[in-house]
DNA sequence: AGATGTTTAGAAGCGA
DNA sequence: TCGCTTCTAAACATCT
């Protein structure tokens, strides 16, 4: 359709957060995982707006995959030429975002890495050691207060040379484990103006907002998906949007990489896990969607590989226990913990499916070996 | 060298 | 006002 004023808003700064829009880039990629590269082609082939100024935002988004637990690296396999690792979303962040849309955040997530065990290993990475970034000589033309805030402290510091791909190159899963965001809930607030409430209109109705997720990367999903067998109100839960009525079902999120999978995934897993290398097409739709909800109190990664935190550690060969830590549901302690169900689904009423807790517990811890995940907010 | 990653810092905005 | 999130900047560190 002709749209008149394409250019009118194509220019805008799209209302979504570099967190958003990173997001969105790797639920749209088929293997739910991205090089930094294609994260950015994806923002800029949608959003004009990041056509320009690549240096600023490109930053500030380096800035969110690292400092945001809720994007974790995935090694890239030896085979797998090209720089940087893959980027995924944490698989407890399905929830992430508020009735899902994009445009609003729930509670930020944090790892908690287990204090007892300090581990902190502080300053590692001999060098400059962490520190010194120090003094800046910041320029800034304005100021006033300020204040700051998050940081987990010298919780990471990665690790030196991973050295040790074992000889079957390990498919890329990962994972680190955590809580999630159990949701509330409660509020749907507000929805800004482009999203969701839209978006669910805009399935059907045909206007579409400049930004509403379907223009975004719903077509996409819905080709994807729906060639995978992924029902698509599933799918559009998932990505946030308000999905009708008992729609809800299910999944809770959708990545393959991460461990999460019923038996049939784990044969598949366990096959990567041998050395097949995962197609891009890979399980993402092929695994059933009903196992890819997680309980929060089960936990349930799988497979993973942690990558960023812990120091070395072999990816395959062993499996460090660590198991997602129960609870600590944000704000509802008193929610069910039972309640469980992959966060997305939460907001919808239907029941949510478990999904078994794969065999493999064993999610590798990550951070410094044991690190709970907790999600923060207080 | 340049792309990637990590981390510290401050500014702004929002909501409770 | 306080607490938290997001954005921007920048210094480094690492890896290709």
């Amino acid at each position: 359709m002709p749209r008149p004023g394409k250019s009118s808003y194509s220019d805008q700064k799209p209302p979504y957060s570099y967190i958003s829009l990173t997001a969105m880039a790797i639920q749209h990629s088929a293997e739910k995982m991205l090089p930094l590269s294609d994260i950015y082609k994806f923002i800029m082939e949608r959003f004009p707006y990041y056509r320009e100024h690549t240096q600023r935002w490109q930053n500030s988004l380096r800035h969110n995959l690292s400092f945001n637990d809720c994007f974790i690296k995935i090694p890239r396999r030896p085979d797998q030429p090209g720089k940087g690792s893959f980027w995924a979303l944490h698989p407890d962040c399905g929830d992430m975002f508020e009735n899902g849309s994009f445009l609003r955040r729930r509670k930020r997530f944090k790892v908690l890495r287990a204090d007892h065990a300090h581990l902190h290993a502080g300053s590692a990475k001999g060098a400059a050691g962490p520190g010194l970034g120090g003094h800046l000589h910041a320029h800034h033309p304005h100021h006033h207060h300020h204040h700051h805030h998050q940081h987990h402290g010298t919780a990471h510091h990665h690790h030196p040379p991973p050295p040790p791909p074992p000889p079957p190159p390990p498919p890329p899963r990962h994972v680190r484990e955590r809580q999630l965001p159990a949701t509330p809930v409660g509020r749907l607030s507000h929805f800004p103006p482009y999203g969701l409430g839209s978006a669910a209109a805009a399935s059907t109705s045909g206007f579409k907002h400049p930004f509403a997720i379907e223009n975004i990367i719903g077509r996409d999903y819905k080709g994807v998906l729906q060639a995978g067998g992924l029902p698509l109100a599933s799918v559009m839960h998932h990505l946030g949007y308000p999905v009708p009525g008992q729609l809800g079902n299910v999944v809770g999120s959708v990545w393959p990489h991460v461990g999460v999978m019923d038996s049939v995934a784990a044969a598949a897993a366990a096959a990567a896990a041998a050395g097949v290398p995962v197609g891009p097409e890979y399980g993402a739709f092929g695994v059933p969607v009903k196992a890819l909800c997680h309980s929060a109190s089960q936990s349930l990664p799988a497979v993973p590989v942690p990558i960023k935190p812990t120091p070395a550690l072999p990816p395959v060969t062993t499996l460090p226990p660590a198991l997602a830590v129960p609870a600590a549901a944000s704000q509802q302690l008193a929610a069910p913990s039972t309640s469980t169900l992959c966060s997305a689904v939460a907001a919808s009423p239907a029941a949510a499916p478990l999904l078994e807790p794969p065999a493999a517990s064993g999610a590798a811890d990550s951070k410094g070996g044991s690190l709970h995940s907790v999600l923060v907010h207080s």
